[in-house]
DNA sequence: GTACTTTTGCTAACAACGTTAGGAAATATA
DNA sequence: TATATTTCCTAACGTTGTTAGCAAAAGTAC
């Protein structure tokens, strides 16, 4: 076969390609089907080859794995986030109030796009729901609301905003240590040890108002 | 069958109750074995009735299902936080010290059970390694490192500390996030969004200082 | 000690999963 | 028309969680 330009065998190889990739889009569209509407633990190469009516193995022809897929939505997820971001800082010009507007973005992105923000950071299996029932949660808050509750009384600050401080406090440090879970390694060193300190000074200063 | 105390039927349906235990326990000891070992994706009830020598449906009759198995290291990983928290405090009187403590305490309770951690918290199966592979991530910390650095040129302060604030900004929303997806519903109410800005007010001062 | 009941723990199966080998059928090339 | 190639399926392997059903052992009662 010759590759002449404009031959008949050219035309062939772009249709073949065109059909490969339309295969390609409809696996990841009925991929993401069962990703937003079941989760992404839901989501199986048999029930994908179901969906877009092929056998098992041709999903293996686009996608070296289960887990590949994923990875497309995950690449995908980190996409869309920045385009939030990027417009939502679109209308400010002083780092401020782009920053205040990051921070709502992100936030909305999160609860908007949830099966996007859940694989994006690995979150996942565990009963989600079952966290709820289980008591020694309960006792954890209450150890932490305690010397907060301390500080507070010691400032004259109402007993109203306690919580919201625990909230903010846990949310700190479970958001630190995932984070750096997730890059795993490079934990437990000077940057997040400054981090940690920055936090907590910043932290125990506010509280004081 | 008379349920006399000091029957001899008393002493047997002791024993079997003991014997009960120590079958459960051996479960539990085998299955954390895999779970410290191999992480908790790949602990399985077939390789734990394999390492206590008994068949599979044994396990059965202890825990309802495997879900069951890990909610009891959850349950246990929070009553070792606690521990490890109220060991913490203990020396102190002060609530501001007694918060310093507590902060280092959980950070290092994470990397020290790290496989606790990550039960606690639903954190597991996408790429955690893969993670840090993804372009579309730098994108994502370029976007938001940049009005941090122009905060920081505004006020003065040195380049070395913007991405120290970029660590801070993210877990902080992270944490927040994952930590209401966990007790999901509640998200997005009065109460979140008073946290979230508080937190903004206290990460844009703590860069103008 | 023998007959009955309960407990115990097994084999075997079901349904679903990710992944791959090997070959049949369709298509393109000479 | 014969050959080479691509496409795509059947069928299997080795996992997984979970359960039905039955054999053997242990305890109970006479």
């Amino acid at each position: 076969m010759l590759t002449t330009l404009g031959n008949i065998t050219m035309g062939i190889t772009e249709r073949r390609q065109r059909q490969k990739e339309e295969v390609r889009a409809s696996i990841l569209s009925a991929a993401w089907q069962l990703v937003s509407t079941e989760g992404w633990q839901a989501m199986s190469i048999r029930k994908i080859a179901d969906a877009i009516e092929y056998s098992v193995p041709v999903i293996y022809d686009h996608f070296e794995n289960k887990e590949a897929i994923l990875l497309e939505f995950t690449k995908q997820g980190f996409r869309l986030l920045n385009d939030t971001i990027k417009k939502a800082t679109a209308p400010y010009t002083e780092p401020e109030a782009q920053i205040e507007a990051i921070a709502y973005a992100y936030w909305n992105f999160a609860f908007d796009n949830n099966e996007y923000y859940q694989l994006m950071y690995g979150m996942g299996l565990p009963g989600c729901d079952t966290v709820a029932q289980i008591s020694e949660l309960k006792d954890f808050t209450g150890l932490v609301m305690d010397p907060i509750n301390r500080m507070m009384e010691k400032s004259g600050n109402k007993d109203a905003e306690a919580f919201l401080k625990l909230h903010t406090f846990w949310s700190m440090l479970h958001g630190m240590v995932s984070i750096n879970m997730m890059n795993k390694g490079n934990s437990r060193d000077e940057l997040n040890m400054m981090v940690l300190k920055d936090f907590i000074k910043g932290f125990i200063s506010g509280i004081k108002v």
